[in-house]
DNA sequence: TATTTACAGGACCGAATCAGTCCGATATGA
DNA sequence: TCATATCGGACTGATTCGGTCCTGTAAATA
């Protein structure tokens, strides 16, 4: 999280985008003191050790998605939107970044152009499903909690109870 | 696969690049026609729908990294440098992408600003190897199965065994 | 040997995206 | 009324992406 900004790698697949890495962060932060009523901008950019217009800016789109709440005027500022066991993974990174596709077609079916003989298309759609799968099935209150498991397999991952059955993470957008 | 080039809708995470894209695409043409001794790019590009330079530019990727063999001068061309199940999807990405890395420190340990109190590098670790995981468990036969089966849970996916278990796809750069 | 075919490697350029900043408007509390 | 803070969007420089092209080298054929 939080890459430092001398070197540049970047030639890595799948690497997510600075925003969401800053939103995760700051989420993890919210979610780390809940009895702080609003944290404003300017208090979690100090926390986070990160530029305040660029706090300010996470926060807005995290709050337009639903993930947050706002409070305007002074005084104001952000708050969770919902407990940390019922915000996964996949509500961030969809919020901040976009839907999951790592195809076009997993996004809106059927923009291939060989269409026809696309061989290709129904083990793209299990690949994709796996990802998605994988990042639902982490919470923020995982992010937040230190006995969060370091090691364990992808199966076993993929194998505990989604969270929060019904509805998993549709947001009033 | 190749998505069509008028309409950009851009807006998804963990989206492949084009070339990757198209790469897939190709390897999946010459693992379907076997019998061919030699591909040459003209013949593919003819094949895929593609303009040459941008064929010619995936395959010598390809070549370069060891997924394919080339022969060169007149009668030259390409030919897969494995065998169709023994060579992932995985492979492909890792080739034409770069190594599988959500976050920064997955690619290469501890670039991470606040590494002491980053409790979210657990996690992330966790979701990028189920990510792995995926793509290591689809080869290229499966690409070219019709009768892969195009509804499959992750958790099916992840339980078949790795197709070759002794040294998963290293390959002499 | 001369010629033709086809890969190897890299330079190159325009377009699109990304990261970060800033501004005017609006809402709230004192 | 004033200070504070979010809201929405515009804006810019830096980087990456997509695609083309050029020079060199290896192999086959006549
Ligand atoms: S050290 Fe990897 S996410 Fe912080
Ligand atoms: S239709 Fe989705 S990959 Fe071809």
């Amino acid at each position: 999280m939080i890459r430092a900004s001398i070197p540049e790698v970047s030639d890595s697949v799948f690497r997510l985008s600075k925003i969401t890495d800053y939103g995760i962060v700051i989420l993890a932060h919210l979610g780390r003191e809940p009895e702080i009523v609003t944290h404003n901008a300017r208090e979690v950019a100090g926390q986070v050790d990160l530029p305040v217009p660029v706090v300010s800016k996470v926060l807005k789109t995290l709050a337009r998605k639903g993930l947050l709440e706002s409070q305007r005027g002074a005084k104001g500022g952000y708050l969770l939107a919902r407990r940390p066991e019922d915000l996964t993974v996949a509500d961030m990174v969809a919020a901040l970044e976009g839907p999951l596709a790592i195809t076009e077609c997993n996004v809106a079916p059927q923009l291939c152009q060989h269409e026809g003989h696309c061989a290709v298309k129904g083990p793209w759609k299990v690949i994709n499903d796996v990802m998605k799968e994988a990042l639902a099935r982490v919470t923020l209150a995982d992010l937040i909690d230190p006995s969060f498991p370091s090691e364990i397999t992808p199966l076993q991952i993929l194998g505990r109870l989604p969270r929060s059955e019904t509805g998993p993470g549709v947001h009033h957008d």
